[in-house]
DNA sequence: GGAACACGCGCC
DNA sequence: AAAGGGCGCGTGTTCC
């Protein structure tokens, strides 16, 4: 398997195997009957939808899930102003362009309400076909699938929509009887993997406060005059700007980019960024070792030694002009400018998996020596796992969970500070709370444990 | 008729 | 000049 050092095969993804094979036997207890309910109730909503739609293209046979029909229909007959296209050029009919012209005709509305509703109808409402005869749906968590080392499953596990959704999609994912849903994901994840793996001492220190991070680095950046807990109702919009920059941190986001969701100018971004890294100064050298490593070598390592490949930054980008490049030129230097905003990711979402999966080890085999078939690993999505926990045995697991998934012996990864993780139980994914399971430790410190 | 691709959606 | 990383999957379109 390429990109796997020693430390990961033996200590990552060998033991894995068998506990991703446990979780898969396992499955998910599932509330057929909700989603039965659920498609009896929007099939109608659909139809309705749909012969509007097709009333006002004048046409019986109109496809709204065709975004060729849709195009024609938004930008042809109605004659709205293109505001997007796709990459291939072609007018676009996404949620985001279509919230922009709901204001310009009434059917809008009514279009965007279809495509909810298909996606609801098309994958979760589907759910009980794949449901075993016990009751709990079985799907498969692929461990190497991404190159990131993030686990991927399909996608009524991977996207289904948040617990605060209209729809309640979550409610239908629960404990079976006598059992309860207890949750526990890393907070902040890559935001703290990030400082940690930069090394940057303020934000490490802020991360220490156990303190609401974007707030305190908007006291930093912007010189603000208030509690960091205080930014978010003074200041939401500076808060707003600081969390933009870190997350795209996170994703590789540019000045441009940073410019275009803040609604602001190129300049503007670039100073809110500068003013950053001056706070931040081991940040931006991070930033800058990553795409000087990807350059050199045409492959990045993250800290656990996690290796992604980029090799089109080996080819020679020629020294010339935009304007006076070829077609194939301007591809390349796009591609490279995509792989140093993946190469940047990678380092952070790479050790950020491969944490969730040391928690997964750590926890599994805790469980199964401790609580047998009484308490079962059910799910593992990116930041966040989740067990089905006999009721009795909810409150001292619960109170386990921060030590397990936290003491990871990382320090010798250079991981100084230790990780923290929020713990939720419920009856079902979509009606967790969180656990007060440590009365009197101040906020922002519950659930942290040395690592 | 089916494979491959493009697009779009929603999550972390 | 482009301009946010990682996914899975449903649907439509294009191509053989």
């Amino acid at each position: 398997m390429s990109g796997l050092t020693k430390f990961l095969m033996q200590e990552v993804e060998m033991p894995l195997v068998e506990i991703v094979a446990d979780m898969e036997d396992t499955g998910y207890s599932v509330d057929v009957q909700f989603f039965n309910d659920l498609r009896a109730q929007l099939e109608p909503k659909a139809e309705k939808a749909r012969a509007n739609i097709r009333k006002v293209a004048g046409d019986d046979d109109f496809n709204p899930n065709s975004d060729k029909q849709l195009a024609d229909l938004l930008y042809k007959k109605l004659q709205l102003k293109v505001l997007a296209r796709t990459k291939k050029g072609s007018p676009s009919t996404t949620t985001q362009t279509l919230g922009w012209l709901k204001s310009k005709h009434e059917i809008i509305l009514e279009i965007l309400s279809l495509k909810k509703l298909n996606k609801i109808i098309s994958t979760y409402c589907r759910i009980p076909d794949q449901v075993d005869a016990d009751g709990r749906l079985r799907v498969e968590f692929n461990q190497l699938a991404a190159e990131t080392g993030r686990f991927t499953s399909p996608s009524v596990i991977q996207t289904i929509p948040k617990e605060n959704d209209e729809y309640g999609l979550r409610k239908g994912f629960c404990a079976r009887e006598g059992f309860t849903i207890v949750g526990a994901d890393f907070r902040q994840q890559e935001l703290n993997v990030l400082a940690q793996v930069s090394g940057d001492k303020n934000l490490l220190k802020a991360i220490k406060t156990g303190l609401d991070l974007h707030g305190l680095a908007a006291i930093k950046v912007f010189g603000l005059d208030c509690e960091p807990n205080e930014v978010e109702a003074k200041y939401p919009e500076k808060r707003g700007q600081i969390k933009a920059i870190q997350f795209g941190l996170i994703y590789g986001k540019t000045a441009h980019g940073l410019a275009a969701s803040l609604g602001i100018s190129k300049d503007e971004a670039q100073q809110l960024i500068d003013d950053y890294f001056k706070q931040f100064p081991a940040i931006s050298k991070f930033v800058s070792t990553i795409h000087r490593d990807l350059l050199r070598q045409g492959y990045v390592d993250d800290v656990f030694g996690r290796r992604r490949y980029f090799l089109v930054v080996k080819k020679k980008v020629p020294r010339k002009k935009y304007q006076q490049m070829t077609e194939q030129e301007r591809e390349l230097l796009a591609k490279i400018g995509k792989a140093k905003r993946a190469a940047q990711n990678f380092v952070i979402q790479g050790a950020s998996a491969t944490i969730t999966k040391l928690a997964m080890i750590r926890c599994y085999h805790h469980i199964t020596e401790k609580y047998g078939n009484d308490i079962k690993m059910i799910l593992t999505l990116h930041d966040e796992l989740q067990f089905e926990v006999r009721d009795d045995l909810v409150p001292g697991f619960a109170a386990e969970l921060p030590g397990l998934m936290c003491e990871l012996g990382l320090e010798r990864f250079a991981f100084k500070l230790p990780l923290a993780v929020e713990v939720k139980a419920g009856p079902s994914w979509g009606e967790m709370s969180k656990w007060k399971g440590n009365e009197g430790s101040k906020d922002g410190d519950t659930n942290t444990v040395k690592g």
